[in-house]
RNA sequence: GCCUCUGUAGCUCAGUUGGUAGAGCAGCGGACUGAAAAUCCGCGUGUCGUUGGUUCAACUCCGACCGGAGGCA
C-alpha cells in the first residue's frame, strides 16, 4: 500500500509551513486538503499559501475552482485522488496538508460515498417537504426505513434526516448499511501523521487573533467585494467561509468593521475547538505541541525524526 | 458633602410575599460518510461587593463600609 504523509491540526498551528518544510526534507508535493482553498479569489481570507510560502513545492487543489461552483467531499476526493495518485506515479511523496477533517478522512480511507448531491432533484425536494412537513414527519419516515439511522439523528439534525432518506430514495439502500459497508473497505494509502497544537488554548488563541488582523490588514474587505462583484450568488458554498460570512455584514453596511472582526475572531477558535475534536480520535497522530510560539526548526526536527522511524527516506 | 440608582457566573442580566441561585452569550466536552470554515448534541463553571445585625433560615430585610453611574451643591 502506497503510504502518504498527513499533516493536520487547527486553524493557525502552521500547518502550510511545516507542510512544506516536510515536502521538501521528504521530496514530496503538497496536495491542501481545505473545502474553502479549493475557491479561487479566497486567498486572504482562507490563508492560502502564497508563491513565497510555496517555496517551489507544487501545490494542488488550492484555488482550482470557481466560488460559484459547490463543491463537497465526494467531489474533492475524486479530484485530490487523481493528484495524489499522479505523484505517487512519479515517485513523490504526497503530502496532505489541511484541517477539513472529513474530506482527510475520506482521501485516505477512499470512502466511495453514496449518490445525492447539494443541489440535486431529490434533495431540493426533500429539502421542500422538510420545510411543509417538518422534521418530525421526515424523520418518522426515516424510522420506518432505517430505525438505527433514525435513533442516532437528533430531530434538529435536519441536514443528515435530509441526506439519511436521500440515499435510501436514491439507491435502495440505506445509509446505515451503505456506511457499514464502507467501514468494512480497507484504507486506501497507509497515513502518517503529524499534528500540530500548542500545548496551552490560550496560545492559539492569541494566534487566531493575530492571525485575523493580518487578514483584514492584507485586504480581506476587498477580496470579498471583488467577490460580490464577480458572483453575486450568496449561496454558494464559499460564502460560508469564516470571515466571508462576516465581512460580507460590513459590504453592505450592516455591521462595523469591528464587531467584524472580532466575530471572526470567534468563529475561528470555535472552528479550531471543532477540528481539535475530530482529530482527537485518530490515535495514529504523532503530535508537535507549541509551547508558547511555534519554534520550527525544534518542530521540524522532531517530526522528521518521527517520520524516519516510521519508514519515511 | 448630600441625594438617587447600582454591585449576582468570564460578559450582559433575571431572581417571584426571606427557604444558600438561573438565562443568553462566551467557555468546555462530544458527534460527524456528497453543504464539513457546514450542521447538530451535551455540560453551569458562583466566598450573590465587604462586614455587622434581625431571623429557625438572608441574594432577598436593616446598618456601616468599599467600588461604579447619575443628580444636587
Amino acid at each position: 500500500m502506497a503510504t502518504v504523509l498527513c499533516v493536520v491540526g487547527p486553524t493557525a498551528s502552521g500547518k502550510t509551513k511545516m507542510g512544506v518544510a516536510l515536502a521538501q526534507r521528504f521530496n514530496g508535493e503538497v496536495v491542501s486538503v481545505d473545502s474553502m482553498q479549493l475557491y479561487r479569489g479566497m486567498e486572504v481570507g482562507t490563508a492560502a499559501p502564497t508563491p513565497e510560502e510555496m517555496a517551489g513545492i507544487p501545490h494542488h487543489m488550492v484555488g482550482i475552482a470557481a466560488p460559484t461552483e459547490n463543491w463537497s467531499v465526494a467531489k474533492y476526493v475524486a479530484e485530490a485522488d487523481k493528484r495524489v495518485q499522479d505523484i505517487l506515479a512519479r515517485g513523490k511523496l504526497p503530502v496532505l496538508v489541511g484541517g477539513t477533517g472529513l474530506y482527510l478522512d475520506s482521501l485516505v480511507r477512499g470512502i466511495d460515498f453514496a449518490a445525492g448531491e447539494q443541489g440535486g432533484e431529490l434533495r431540493i425536494k426533500l429539502q421542500q417537504r422538510l420545510a411543509k412537513e417538518g422534521a418530525e414527519a421526515l424523520l418518522n419516515e426515516l424510522r420506518a426505513i432505517d430505525p438505527e439511522a433514525a435513533a442516532k439523528l437528533h430531530l434538529k439534525d435536519e441536514k443528515r434526516i435530509v441526506r439519511a432518506l436521500e440515499v435510501y430514495y436514491e439507491t435502495g439502500r440505506t445509509i446505515t448499511e451503505h456506511d457499514a459497508e464502507t467501514k468494512k473497505q480497507p484504507p486506501r494509502y497507509d497515513a502518517l501523521y503529524i499534528g500540530l497544537d500548542f500545548e496551552n488554548r490560550d496560545d492559539l488563541r492569541a494566534r487566531i487573533d493575530q492571525r485575523v488582523e493580518q487578514m483584514v490588514a492584507l485586504g480581506l474587505l476587498e477580496e470579498v467585494n471583488a467577490l460580490l462583484a464577480s458572483d453575486a450568488d450568496r449561496r454558494a458554498t464559499a460564502w460560508q467561509a469564516i470571515g466571508y460570512k462576516q465581512f460580507l455584514a460590513v459590504a453592505d453596511g450592516k455591521t462595523s468593521m469591528e464587531e467584524a472582526i472580532e466575530e471572526v475572531k470567534l468563529r475561528s477558535r470555535q472552528y479550531a475547538k471543532r477540528q481539535l475534536t475530530w482529530l482527537r480520535r485518530n490515535e495514529n497522530i504523532f503530535w508537535v505541541r507549541w509551547e508558547k510560539e511555534p519554534n520550527f526548526p525544534a518542530g521540524l526536527q522532531k517530526a522528521t525524526e518521527y517520520l524516519l522511524q516510521n519508514g519515511l527516506r
